[in-house]
DNA sequence: CGGAAGGGTATTTTT
DNA sequence: TACCCTTCCG
């Protein structure tokens, strides 16, 4: 038996051992899942499989991230680095680059993310002449995204109002050359469904499959896996039921539950020893996830009995929340030399952070928020990706009509109007109407040299981006110069601070293309892109762990996580369950998203809840979540924190009062 | 055409 | 509260 099977337990040796044929591994919270999956790729490789044929695909980037990392340590030199390793949406955008035209796509097409996404809706829903009061932008791309992983039609453009949207967004997306995330995965598995040729392909190459956090997947990325998986199907799926919280995205769970519908007579192994948390979060958690119907059922055990009991505490708002979190933080890190990387606290919606952040920066306490993909949300960064977008693709109308007047160069509203009417009369791009002389001809005379100027610029640099050996950083940088974005940056800022955290957000994305063209001169700028719309910054995993600091982090995001201590503030009605889990027949989902926040607690769980909270700078009255009351109290110790802090204060009056009598004393006394 | 100012509206979670 | 979008004025 080789070093790195033998220190697994006999459950999941088995796992780890299991090579051929279909696999389904039932892993509980903590039950040292990732450990198994590296050492089953380890061991696959020591048994002489090819590195480069091993596939592992994930639902999230963390995931992903993670794999890759763990997975290159435990391999002898840099096989690990062979294996594939991504999410569902970043494996179909490479295999989409590779085979674009099978379904009717340009390669160099471009990903829109949700920003792109509303752009284009709202002027899809202009053009139809819809106004914004009668049908939300955000509510149509729903639906849209829902039918498409349903794989379901949207109903007759003829009588319904979504579905004639509906119609007209998908096809304005394939004359600009464009995908949405969920395109990528219904392209995908077209092309893989309908291109027998690709399909092999594809098996030569990927020979065994592995899908982590398999609760997840939704239908496409079931047919997707399917398509990619010949017989006798060498793929092993690892996932909990419990841990199901991607439902609205269209998660199936009966992907796990009925796995062998899909893949006839799999080998099923259960992981039940939790390896991370101590007895008395476990048995809170086990208490809450009974309270589900349908589950499979599961007994997690640990060994560590532990000694702290679980907190549930009640506070009067978030502002005393976020103080009671960081005053205890703050404590056990001067008084313990609890290092803050221990701490985490993990909530149900990012404005929850708001609050927190402040209380941290107050008691310079350090901390770091992940998840929050504001960087590239950052008006600078959009700005200089589009642009590198337009020199991509210069036939993607949303970038270039974000970049046409930015920074302002005298081609203003009007005149991007024309160019996007000549733009559908021809059933052409923008770009092309602002090549066009006849076009140009009906523009006046200040606006036309302007264009003129800016399609004689972007090609130059699509042009210098497209050539051998680019350095991409350096292209950049030249063209940030030549537009005097800078500059624009300065007139616009209202004050220098403001300008200065730009400058950083340019800086920083340099590092950004520095640091994936180091890595990879491949892909060149089209790799960028992609890496940087999937979210899949493979930098990023080790500036988080380089990052020190208290971990501020949705719930969401934190499965597949652990920490020492772990606080969940917010534990209200409406909050947790959220309101409109409600509406929608959810409840279930979030009571799992409490378990998994729960059971990223290694040693000390927090729970609390507040009396009135802030909304649009307004209190609001908070009743406790229900979900309290399903947890099993053997463990748990109830707080109220307004009294407790009275008794803390008047004791510690006390003692300040006899050490002040007892210095008076002393000092009487020479 | 460009900038400023004010009103209105919104917050689930992620790829 | 915070930002986005419209509107209004130079």
């Amino acid at each position: 038996m080789s070093g790195f099977t033998g220190t697994l337990n006999p459950q999941q040796r088995q796992a780890a051992t299991h090579i051929h044929g279909p696999l389904l591994i039932l892993a509980g919270a903590g039950t040292g899942k990732t450990r198994v999956v590296t050492a089953r790729i380890a061991y696959m490789i020591n048994e002489g499989i090819k590195p480069e044929n091993i596939l592992a695909v994930t639902f999230t980037n963390k995931a992903a991230t993670e794999m890759r990392e763990r997975v290159k340590d435990m391999c002898r030199g840099d096989a690990g680095k062979k294996v594939g390793v991504g999410t569902f949406h970043a494996f179909c955008a490479r295999l989409l680059r590779e085979f674009a035209p099978y379904v009717g796509y340009k390669q160099n097409f471009v990903i829109y993310s949700q920003g792109e996404q509303i752009s284009l809706m709202k002027r899809a829903m202009k053009d139809l002449l819809i106004k914004e009061e009668t049908l939300d932008p955000q509510a149509v791309l729903t639906k849209i995204s829902k039918a498409k992983n349903y794989g379901e039609s949207l109903g007759d453009p003829q009588m319904d109002l979504t579905a004639a949207v509906g119609e007209k967004y998908q096809n304005e997306m394939r004359a600009l050359n464009a995908m949405d995330f969920d395109d990528l995965l219904c392209l995908g598995v077209q092309l893989l469904e309908n291109h027998a040729d690709v399909r092999s392909v594809l098996h030569r190459r990927h020979k065994f499959l592995m899908v982590d956090e398999f609760q997840d997947t939704n239908s496409l990325q079931m047919r997707l896996l399917r398509a990619l998986v010949p017989a006798p199907y060498n793929v092993c799926v690892v996932g909990d039921d419990d841990q199901s919280i991607y439902g609205w995205r269209g998660a199936e769970i009966t992907n796990i539950t009925e796995f062998e519908n899909f893949f006839e007579n799999p080998t099923v192994v259960k992981l039940e020893e939790n390896y991370r948390s101590t007895t008395p979060i476990l048995h809170t958690a086990n208490s809450l996830i009974v309270n589900n119907a349908g589950r499979r059922p599961k007994s997690l055990w640990s060994r560590n009995a532990g000694s702290a009991p679980v907190r549930i505490i009640a506070v009067q708002d978030d502002k005393e929340e976020a103080d009671m979190v960081s005053k205890e933080i703050e404590r056990a890190h001067f008084a313990d030399k609890e290092p803050f990387e221990n701490f985490a606290v993990l909530f149900r919606t990012n404005d929850q952070s708001r609050v927190l952040e402040q209380a941290f920066r107050a008691k310079k306490i350090a901390y770091r928020v992940i998840g929050a993909r504001s960087f590239f949300d950052r008006r600078e960064v959009k700005d200089i990706l589009a642009y590198l977008t337009i020199l991509h693709n210069p036939h993607d109308d949303i970038s270039l009509l974000r970049v046409l007047n930015t920074p302002t160069r005298g081609i203003g509203t009007t005149t991007a109007e024309l160019a996007r009417e000549r733009s559908m009369e021809k059933f052409h791009s923008v770009w092309v109407a602002l090549c066009d002389e006849d076009f140009l001809r009906q523009i006046p005379e200040k606006a036309r040299t302007a264009i003129r100027t800016f399609t004689a610029l972007i090609s130059k640099y699509a042009a210098s981006a497209q050539t051998q050996g680019v350095i991409l950083a350096d292209l950049t940088e030249h063209l940030i110069l030549e537009l005097g974005y800078r500059e624009y940056l300065q007139k616009l800022a209202k004050k220098p601070e403001e300008y200065n955290s730009w400058d950083n957000g340019l800086s920083e994305f340099m590092n950004q293309i520095s640091r994936y063209q180091e890595r990879n001169n491949k892909e060149g700028l089209a790799g960028f892109l992609d890496e940087v719309t999937l979210g899949d910054d493979r930098e990023e995993k080790d500036d988080i762990e380089k990052k020190k600091g208290v971990c501020l982090i949705t719930m969401h995001a934190s499965k597949g996580l652990e920490f020492p201590i772990v606080y969940l503030p917010g534990l209200e009605q409406g909050i947790l369950p959220h309101k409109r889990s409600y509406d929608e027949g959810r409840v279930d989902e979030e009571r799992r998203l409490f378990y998994v926040g729960i059971t990223r607690a290694r040693l000390k769980l927090t729970i609390s809840f507040v009396r009135t909270r802030m909304k649009w700078g307004k209190p609001q009255t908070e009743l406790p979540s229900p979900f309290l009351k399903e947890l099993d109290r053997t463990y748990v110790e109830d707080i109220d924190y307004t009294q407790h802090m009275k008794e803390a204060v008047g004791q510690e009056e006390t003692t300040n009062f006899f050490a002040g009598l007892k210095a008076m004393l002393s000092s009487d006394q020479p």
